[in-house]
DNA sequence: TGTACATATATGTTAAGACGAATATATCCT
DNA sequence: AGGATATATTCGTCTTAACATATATGTACA
């Protein structure tokens, strides 16, 4: 990490410097959430917030776990102690934010609203179960193919 | 500030992502810095770190005081609770940085160096004055030219 | 006023990244 | 195996911003 300090911040910054990631951080604040209420909370394509997604999770941002079709995604705290205070702080501003407050509400309604409870078996489930603590790291081409400098900093 | 908090953050984090950008912040960690010893310890050309320091000033992030040829920059700590707690844990990262420890050491020896006295009449000063307290806010075209996302957060 | 110096901006080129639309991959169920 | 659902990636297009080089602006001083 003390190697390419510089480069790592660039790209740390560069993953905050956009508002659907904000947004995006900002619904995992306190815990795991599924693409679908992504999508449904965001109202953004499914497309974009999978970009997004990956994005954040190329620069070690954020980590997946795969629950059977679905995908829950949830905030790294960086092994670095500046990095992590920074990061802290950030979703901290974040969450203070009016709009950011209603998006989570929103979040909250989305999830545990009448049809939801209803359809709650073929739900996915935002908490996390016992056995299933294990980070998903995923097994697509771009793990393997990871090429780019942002890619170097998750191994 | 509320209304487009996000937009905010976005320009904001933007601002950070750039190595030279968080080398420039972090030789003004302490204190103002003159141009001219920004291009010396950073060694790259006058125009690419006056374009940086341009880009540092549209998001709001430092400012610049003329004193006579010379243009001073400094950092400028956000008004928003939420911004400032950020910047100084960017800040704090940054200057735990073994790599960026050194080049504000370098710096110390460029501006200090016994060449430095003895031109001590014709070198910028690095202290601020009583009497010129005041920023500057330069009177260049783009400052009036402000018309994209950026430079709105300047007023 | 004219010249030197410090700094800022314009221009042309190149690369990164954002988007929508289309498509591919994973998983579940029958 | 095959269809349905959830998510990921590719492709073509457009914008932003990085860089080097050239040039303009602001200030001091003769």
């Amino acid at each position: 990490m003390n190697e390419n300090a510089l480069a790592y911040m660039e790209s740390f910054y560069m993953a905050l410097a956009d508002k659907t990631r904000l947004r995006l951080l900002n619904l995992m604040r306190d815990e795991e959430v599924c693409v679908c209420f992504f999508t449904e909370v965001l109202g953004d394509s499914q497309p974009k917030i999978s970009r997004h997604l990956a994005y954040l999770r190329n620069a070690g941002i954020v980590k997946a776990r795969r629950e059977g079709k679905w995908m829950h995604y949830s905030i790294v705290k960086p092994e670095d102690e500046g990095g992590r205070d920074v990061l802290n702080e950030v979703l901290s501003w974040l969450g203070g934010q009016e709009e950011m407050r209603i998006e989570r509400e929103r979040y909250k309604m989305v999830c545990c609203s009448p049809e939801m409870l209803v359809q709650i078996a073929r739900t996915p489930i935002t908490f996390a179960l016992p056995m299933a603590e294990n980070a998903y790291e995923p097994e697509y081409e771009y793990s393997h193919s990871a090429h780019n400098e942002i890619d170097e900093f998750l191994l």
